[in-house]
DNA sequence: GCCAACGTTGGC
DNA sequence: GCCAACGTTGGC
């Protein structure tokens, strides 16, 4: 069955993991993701194939720097039952997980960083939640004709 | 390091 | 169900 390619912009602290991380493993559990929305996004809407836009948070300069692409279905974040792990929610159980990821395989490091500033240059980008101030959304969908256009700016 | 924005928690 | 307090995100 045909569907139409979806796009997400997925933030990451490079400190916590980078594109050269992904680059290096290839593909990751997107976990750690712990809030509602973003949950949703990714155990309602996304599909295998979808593309990723990788964006750099709290850094220097924050902007995306790369492509991923939804490699799994929904399954549970292991890290929400890992005592250990900062994401351990002691109010999850196996019977009933409270969140759940997707695994993201590496696609490519874009030779430059497309920074927040020139995303918010772009008049054709405005709509976009990275752009708006205030937004905190680690997980949003990002417009055909958007994609297109920050794929042009590379 | 600062602080605005926002989500969550918990008392009532 | 309201809302104040608190914690976190994330740009700057």
């Amino acid at each position: 069955m045909l569907s139409r390619m979806q796009y997400w912009l997925m933030k990451s602290e490079p400190s916590s993991y980078s594109i050269d991380d992904l680059k290096r493993d290839g593909v990751t559990p997107w976990d750690g993701v712990r809030n509602y929305q973003a949950r949703n996004y990714m155990r309602d809407d996304m599909r295998v194939g979808d593309v990723v836009f990788f964006y750099a948070s709290n850094t220097d300069p924050v902007g995306i720097v790369g492509l991923g692409r939804v490699e799994s279905e929904p399954y549970p974040d292991a890290t929400q039952f890992d005592t250990k792990s900062i994401y351990f929610d002691p109010k999850a159980t196996k019977e009933n997980p409270r969140w759940c990821l997707v695994d993201i395989t590496f696609v490519e490091k874009f030779p430059r960083c497309i920074t927040l500033a020139e995303l918010k240059e772009e008049p054709a980008l405005k709509n976009m939640p990275v752009v708006q101030k205030g937004n905190r959304l680690s997980i949003s969908p990002v417009g055909e004709k958007e994609a297109r256009r920050v794929l042009g700016m590379v």
